[in-house]
DNA sequence: ACATTTGTGTTTGGTAGCTAACAGACACTG
DNA sequence: CAGTGTCTGTTAGCTACCAAACACAAATGT
């Protein structure tokens, strides 16, 4: 289980090597920028050759893919410190599986796939922390797909709650509050399920006072976080 | 989609660095031991703490994961040149959440977590190397997410089955065997499915000409490579 | 050689969850 | 404020899939 604190904002070796050396660190790495993206728009889509790396400075960025029969479902959320984009070798320069869009307004800094990989066998302190980041988000998958594959969709759709109030609950009075905006479809392909079964579900959910939402906002309340032991009883 | 040479034995500048200075590697990582597992045995159990970091050297490795229910499912098989192990800080020190099983015998080095950081912090050309090899995991079980949450059994088992032959398919008569035993319950932990589904669908597909099997070996025939867009035309 | 275990093939209900559809609530826009 | 689009709630019917069961075949042990 994860403790309520690995997705608090890290210290950031990342972080702060960026902010204070910018200017340095485009002199060696040219491809280096800090770019903004609006909400709704992409990062990059599926289809689409990309050679870049992004590194997310703030805000959240959904991941997701289309399949040929229409249906969209969504591979995670990624927020401040996370590391998205191409990370093979150029020479298999393939279409990027997934599309990778801003929710509400993102800032990070992209590079080339190779000023990148230079830049990381430069600075072994950071080579680290990334490696760290993909692991996580490799086991992160890894509980999800386990999860997919053997629960079904009521206990997919907790769970899913649950580690979105981990990472996206912002305090309000009777529990957490998600700081991003899910309809019920959204919600639905992040568990794969379907919109009319989530729908029933977040009903149940409600009356059993789980949580409370509106048409644009979730709110966990604390007496589901602490009965799913993701919040200790407070004192 | 992968090419069939994505999973060949790569040059390995790991596999090559080990057998080159093991001696000398010694001396600088004192953890770095060579071991052989035999068929069955355990590298790690799901719920052990394990600090250790193991890189295959031969032979099949299987990660899987034994729910409350007591449903197993598989993660993922792995083989020559793959990383396992345990990634993360020592102090975040965690159950493991799957238990990673000898397929066939296996041989690998394995280190400690120190022992492997600082080697990789010394190594510039090793890093980057482990880097795609886990970059690529995490993008397999992508894959492999979007398949399950999408896709019915039938297709589930097809993709996987091209998998394997790709990965562990040695060449017979008609097709490629796989050089792996397994058997039908091994395969729909493999798809998360019901073993019987398994045993109508593999059935279905021996009639249809799409493979051929006994009790101890699967042949994918070379058609259905072709059909299915993994193997190119014979001239 | 016989008993036990392990794997396969097939059937039989039962059900979770899907698609499709529609009606009501809310939120914009001219 | 009517008019249009987006989101929610609920229902109805259908089906893919599962769990359980059993019979048979092949391996394995004694």
């Amino acid at each position: 289980m994860m403790s309520s604190s690995e997705h608090s904002i890290q210290p950031g070796s990342m972080n702060t090597l960026f902010e204070s050396s910018l200017e340095q660190l485009k002199k060696d790495y040219p491809s280096i920028q800090e770019i903004n993206i609006a909400n709704k728009s992409f990062l990059y889509r599926q289809g689409d050759y990309c050679s870049n790396f992004f590194w997310i400075k703030s805000g959240i960025v959904k991941l997701s893919h289309l399949t040929e029969q229409g249906s969209e479902i969504t591979i995670a959320l990624l927020r401040e410190g996370d590391v998205i984009g191409y990370l093979q070798d150029e020479s298999a320069s393939q279409e990027m599986e997934e599309t990778a869009q801003a929710l509400g307004e993102v800032s990070c800094y992209r590079f080339t796939y190779n000023n990148f990989k230079a830049l990381i066998s430069h600075h072994a302190e950071l080579t680290w922390h990334v490696f760290e980041e993909i692991y996580n988000r490799k086991q992160k998958i890894e509980r999800k797909l386990r999860i997919m594959l053997t629960q079904p969709v009521e206990i997919r759709l907790i769970a899913t709650l649950l580690e979105l109030a981990e990472m996206f609950g912002i305090r309000c009075t009777h529990g957490y509050a998600l700081e991003i905006h899910l309809t019920q479809q959204d919600v639905a392909d992040l568990i794969g399920a379907s919109r009319s079964v989530v729908s029933t579900l977040l009903n149940d959910f409600r009356n059993r006072g789980i949580l409370d939402y509106t048409r644009d906002q979730i709110c966990i309340n604390d007496a589901a976080l602490i009965s799913f032991g993701k919040l200790k009883q407070q004192p």
